[in-house]
DNA sequence: CTGTTAGCGCTTTCAA
DNA sequence: TTGAAAGCGCTAACAG
């Protein structure tokens, strides 16, 4: 490793000064006498000299990593998150390492084990499927979580959410209101936990207005659906459609459309997520708009607080969402 | 920092032997006496003892830390390579520091300078959008890269790609020999190297035919290309779509269909990249396929052995791709 | 305000 | 085959 080879020690010798005093200019500069702050900030940028991430956290017992835990990343929803996460790790200086969760090939425990090992003061968790190994984990684990788009029932994990519930029973109201009695969701057959929540919302809104519920389960490859959707349409006249997931939603659009619904006449659809590829459904797809770029600078946020307060005012965070209405609904 | 309390001393102690034994066994396992071995072994176990990887870090001056670099994480194309590159990251015992490229914020040294004080000991490059200082700063830096689905034309960095020119080629081509006239390729005004190969395959296959070259070109915004393909479809009349990204391509499908087109009848269309998105156009995108998790895969693996060897056999290495017949070709 | 010094938890010679 | 001891580059008391 002869990268980097300036250290603290070229910087203190160059600027006639100790190394403690170059330390400190870079984290305490107000300890500093002005002077000698500039002199050595002149010396450091002349020589390049970037601090080691690794010694400085070897010495002061605090990495600046933080961990972010995902399932998958080719997930529309959690590539956002993780784009805003970067954004704000950047602008408060802490370097950003992703673990992967629940590999097959591991057993769950190995994350954990993992994340312990590398030290990091904080963790961004971005798995929404998560069973009572993965709570007990992160309660056991003595390091700041904040778990975005995932709910848990009891615990005191940080979250940060918007109100799915709340906004699955509003857009299911608002096809309830257009007349529409024939309302399917089509959710996972895995149990997410937001997509349970997303349920309630909808069960709300149906059992208020005394329709029958209509659930169908998917699964995340498209080929399955399909096969899936065909089937259902086959066997049930629908007049609504909502869906917990973007590709999910547009999947079944596309088998309504093929099967001879006019969409918004006969069929109005709205999903859930509002990432890109609503705008590339033809119609354009209604939505719940879940600002997840947000989303993810706000667990930022939230975990630099935990991570020096130790502590938040509000542990369960819902953010603003919006409805948007493209083309798919009247 | 009172996690993993558990240090080597510890184990050292309770297994009665020194903290270089203990060193050993995780590090050399082969230099310590069988008997020896489990017992630390035992004792690690039972302590849940891992290893700090910064201090080990430190000591080593291998971090065994990786810098992935990407610009966008909801690109389709690198949110897929990222999965395969973690996957490969934990086979190895690596672990994965995100750097997001060219932040507008931030002049592009930074990230470099970033990359070097957090001592990873190799980069994945996942960046295609480089200029004379990217490459510069990759030349300087004095750490392994390995570039992913980007081109280098002068530079001596690793690189693992699919033919791109040639794949285009072929598809231009397949859409000449179903006579196809008018054929159209929407790139980006962006100069990003893949899409400027993918482009010369276009021409080749143009130019052999006597064919007149059509190219428009577009942003990374639907509601922008929307515009840029409803004011080219109305002056021009084509039979043939190429789109170099898959959300490019579909956008411009989608508005060829409302415009009147039939397609694959009237109008033949391909892209480039076959991310799970050609499924939910409808009709089914035919492409490219690009094995986007496979390439990250590959990608580490390459690191890996720069990263050991500092050296490769191959520096540019093609991987194999396949051409996906959907339904939006004949 | 600045310098000296003792570690942080580990790897790695060098001896034994 | 094992242990002692010297750092890796930095932070953080503690003096001065």
């Amino acid at each position: 490793m002869k990268k980097n080879k300036v250290t603290i020690y070229k910087v203190a010798a160059t600027a006639g000064v100790s190394l403690a005093t170059v330390s400190r200019v870079l984290n305490y500069p107000e300890k500093v006498k002005p002077e000698t702050r500039e002199k050595v900030l002149k010396v450091i940028k002349e020589l390049g000299y970037r601090p080691n991430v690794i010694a400085r956290g070897l010495a002061s017992r605090k990495s600046t990593f933080v961990g972010i835990v995902v399932p998958d990343f080719s997930r529309g929803s959690v590539a956002e998150a993780i784009n805003g996460i970067v954004k704000l790790a950047i602008k408060y200086e802490y370097q950003t390492l992703v673990f992967p969760a629940e590999d097959d090939n591991r057993n769950k425990r190995d994350v954990w084990s993992d994340i312990i090992a590398s030290q990091v003061d904080g963790i961004l968790y971005l798995n929404d499927l998560h069973d009572e190994d993965a709570i007990e984990g992160i309660d056991r684990i003595n390091i700041p979580v904040v778990a975005l788009n995932s709910v848990f029932k009891e615990s005191k994990i940080a979250t940060v959410n918007i109100d799915y519930s709340d906004a699955c029973y509003k857009i299911t109201k608002k096809l309830i209101d257009n007349g529409r009695k024939n309302i399917v969701l089509a959710t996972t057959e895995r149990k997410y936990t937001i997509n349970d929540v997303i349920k309630e919302g909808y069960l709300k809104a149906i059992q208020e207005a005394n329709l029958k519920s209509k659930i169908v389960y998917t699964s995340g490859k498209t080929d399955k659906n399909t096969k899936i959707f065909i089937d259902y349409l086959d066997n049930n006249k629908i007049d609504g459609i909502i869906g917990v997931r973007d590709s999910i939603t547009i999947s079944f659009l596309n088998n309504a459309i093929i099967s001879g619904y006019n969409v918004p006449n006969d069929l109005e659809v709205y999903s859930c997520k509002d990432t890109r590829i609503c705008k590339l459904a033809r119609p354009q797809l209604s939505s719940i708009h879940v600002p997840t770029y947000e989303l993810g600078k706000i667990a930022m946020e939230k975990l630099t607080v935990l991570m020096e307060d130790g502590k938040l005012e509000k542990m369960d965070l819902f953010v603003p969402y919006k409805i948007i209405e493209r083309e798919t609904t009247k």
